[in-house]
DNA sequence: CTGAAAGCGCTTACAG
DNA sequence: CTGAAAGCGCTTACAG
């Protein structure tokens, strides 16, 4: 754009009548400039309307004010909203802290890749990403120094920053709640077992057996991978192999609906002969008939946690990792 | 972080034995190098790993490489997948010309907010913005200079580049479609009636209508907000105004299934008594039963259309105004 | 508490 | 076709 001309330090001091290491001290809020002298420096930026140049700044001081919110291309970031709830949480809090959010949706390859470059390159101040099949980038960029803050539970254990909705509580309550509508035969539809999410929430379903003492059979384990077809498909085999199936937990609305579509379809009526549990509480859980009862995760405050984490690190303050809570939200399919 | 030490221009120039002027018109794409003294520049950078500091380059050039993405904290953000989607159709097409994406969601104001400030100041190329209820911003913004891009159809006639999906086209084959499928009294329930598309896929369903030489009652014309509730909302209310209604045509999907949902607990079956089209072919219309026949926009090229107008015009390219096309997909509902 | 000065790593007229 | 030099607008030891 035809830079309109902004004011500069040089003339922010000069009407302060200061020098343009004070000017730099008062706009960083550096405490030991003389009050007085402060306040004629705040009065030329208001007067003048001055903007603070970032990228000068930047230059000058090494820090971007850029935080990267990683995205994976292979996610299902067309037509999932989560992650662009999830990024417009982190977004407005690091906006709230004079930071900006740089948004790649890239392939995340290994080291070499473009992603990987651009965030060793010193563009940014800190990297937000969704958690990975891998840890590898992540713990390599943690070597180096960068901020990072995952959405997500790492695979690994390396001491990484990250903030997660509490997969394990919300799958072992769903089940629970299943078993306490008198449900005998529970099946899960898990998600990709690749992810840490899908795992806990195996966990959770399995943890709720054991408390029960009954341990599901092998074949009430389904390995889905989140989409609506793979709930249709493992509720088929699931019709075939058990006939008595009165319950499942879906690890994923998507795939619940699935579930319930091929059920209805075979005759079975939802929740009279099989009850079914979601998780996400997406929008398609209020929609749909019967509508269903799922696990809520609150996404946008997942971002949010996100975001304040990263400030934490930034700022040097101490930090743990955020584990959100879920609620289980009760409506028709159980 | 801690930064690497990275070479700089002058490392790059001592080994390739040319100046840092040379280096730079080397990395710029300047034509006017000799092949030669080119190539070992090249070769430099390839044996010593340079990545070039962008914001260096940025304050030497004016040029900051980043383009904003504008989304308005009002548009349901959270939940609904459109934004995000688009988004990342833009921030694929910028990275891969060079450029990367700053994502603002935030209260898209008057001309004294904040994201008005930031846009003001010079730190990004250009900026993309969803349309808003009001152009003054925009306007104000194209006056200083700044390229932008609307993805929508602007209010005013400003000639602000900008990219649409063929509103008006898809909400009149879907009108069309239901008058082909025999029905007699076809009622919208349109979405917020300040957003263009609105507009425009009301008109689309009055020409369909003017061309069959059949003007709808005005109490078939319902003004809804895109939202599942305003969907049933309105279906309840032409149910007791209208007993022979056969058609609905809903500007989103969701309202649709919200139509859907009343019409059947009614009694009345879909599309046995009552047909309904839905605008978008989101997820639900895939999963929900009876499945949705809908209008297709393909939010991901409309994305992808818009990074490509902003990068023509940074070129200093010609480009038009981009009207992607739609699509009826015909599933059970109609 | 404050200022003069060097410097961040590029880009770009300008002169040749 | 090429280089020396000034400059982009801040920040930050350093000296006082």
């Amino acid at each position: 754009m035809a830079p309109l001309l902004r004011p500069t330090y040089a003339v922010i001091a000069k009407t302060a009548g200061v020098s343009e290491a004070t000017v730099s001290r008062v706009l960083n809020g550096d405490e030991s400039v003389h009050p007085d002298r402060a306040q004629r420096v705040r009065d030329a930026v208001e007067e003048l309307g001055y903007k603070k140049n970032r990228v000068a700044s930047a230059l000058a001081s090494g820090r971007t004010g850029l935080i990267a919110v990683v995205i994976d291309d292979d996610l299902s970031v067309f037509s999932d909203p989560f992650w662009g709830t999830v990024t417009s949480g982190v977004s407005r809090v690091l906006q709230e802290n004079g930071l900006h959010t740089v948004l790649m949706v890239a392939p995340v390859g290994a080291l070499d890749g473009g992603v990987a470059h651009y965030l060793k390159s010193g563009e940014v101040d800190g990297a937000i990403f969704f958690v990975l099949h891998s840890d590898i980038l992540v713990n390599h960029l943690k070597k180096q120094g960068l901020p990072l803050v995952i959405t997500g539970t790492p695979h690994s254990n390396a001491d990484i920053p990250f903030v997660d909705t509490d997969n394990f509580g919300g799958a072992y309550s769903a089940t629970k709640h299943l078993m306490s509508q008198g449900c005998k035969k529970v099946a899960i539809i898990t998600g990709d077992i690749g992810t840490t999410a899908a795992k806990q929430r195996l966990d959770g379903y399995l943890q709720a057996h054991r408390e029960s003492g009954t341990l599901p059979s092998k074949s009430l384990i389904c390995e889905g991978d989140y989409s609506f077809e793979s709930g249709k498909a493992h509720a088929q085999k699931l019709l075939e192999t058990h006939p008595d199936l009165d319950g499942v937990f879906a690890s994923n609305d998507l795939m619940a609906m699935g579930a319930i579509t091929v059920f209805e379809n075979a005759g079975k009526s939802v929740p009279g002969q099989i009850r079914v549990v979601g998780f996400d509480d997406a929008l398609i859980a209020q929609t749909s008939r019967p509508s269903l009862t799922t696990v809520r995760q609150d996404v946008v405050a997942l971002g949010e946690a996100a975001g304040s984490l990263m400030i934490a690190q930034l700022n040097g303050q101490d930090f743990e990792p955020i584990i959100l809570p879920t609620e289980l939200v009760i409506r028709e399919s159980a």
